[in-house]
DNA sequence: TATATTTTGAGAATGTTTCTCATTCTCATC
DNA sequence: GATGAGAATGAGAAACATTCTCAAAATATA
């Protein structure tokens, strides 16, 4: 087998330099597991670059937003949160109490989504479902105080 | 028909001073139809009251939350916007395009935080379903375009 | 009316996100 | 590997929404 002299399409990336600051952003976005903030990124990033800016944080998320590669959500918080798009759709239940974040999906969104698009033609690009409220422990404990 | 000393139950505002300012922000909040940002809240409050504050828009608007008389949603910007709670319960649709915002209600819903109740054991407080994308008319011009 | 309690206005403070600009880095081409 | 044009970065300033502080004013209750 000939190693032969492939133009490497940088696929993820496309076309965008590829920097240091960006792979060690993606890097802990993808091992963070979800729901990071930009300040929590730029303190774990701070970790291991020293010198890097918060700035190149928020510009970075910008551009991984516009690569398609992470997805922006506000979970009840003024700040957003940042996930990489990698897994599964899904939508975010909040504790109000512990702050817990239960993901989930059901079918039902898709078909709220198609019903949508048949009756005001709209064509959908972003569905953010965000719910709030208090977890089975949560609403345990609350009752147990009464 | 003799007109008895009532005590006059301050339903609305249970038990909380009812003073100018926070009329005169209900009465706004009520007539502007949904949808207005603090900001918007605060300049046309100025309009009829010189000297009202921000921080008191801001405080009442927390209040009025707190009594359930508005609902506070974030359709897509950074800022906050607010609603009288009277009106029918329902989701929104903005168009990334002409910033058009469209009020839906589905039963899909309903039988959505019925199936999280089950099988998650979650007390819901606060239902956001935010969508995001082209109307029917700007799918239009941008195909028109190309 | 008198008094205790709330609320307000003004501006300072906070917290998140964006902007600016001089310097540094990346990458296609040689 | 060196070069150069354009892209990206760091640092701090700026912008923006929201909250806090506190003395003064308004409100509710008796
Ligand atoms: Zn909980
Ligand atoms: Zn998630
Ligand atoms: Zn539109
Ligand atoms: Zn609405």
């Amino acid at each position: 087998m000939t190693t032969r002299n492939i133009r490497k399409t940088n696929n993820e990336m496309k076309g965008r330099a590829v920097t240091s600051q960006r792979k060690l952003l993606l890097d802990i976005l993808r091992k963070s597991g979800g729901h990071i903030s930009a300040k929590e990124l730029y303190r774990s990033a701070s970790r291991r670059n020293e010198s890097i800016s918060l700035a190149t944080v928020y510009r970075s998320l910008q551009l991984f937003k516009e690569l398609d590669l992470v997805e922006e959500r506000r979970l009840g918080q003024v700040f957003c949160t940042y996930e990489m798009k990698e897994s599964a759709e899904h939508q975010h239940l909040v504790c109000r109490s512990c702050g817990k974040v239960i993901e989930f999906e059901s079918p039902l969104i898709r078909r709220l989504v198609e019903a949508l698009k048949h009756e005001h033609g709209f064509n959908l690009t972003k569905i953010e479902l965000y719910m709030e409220g208090y977890c089975k422990e949560c609403a345990k404990n609350a009752s147990d105080i009464v």
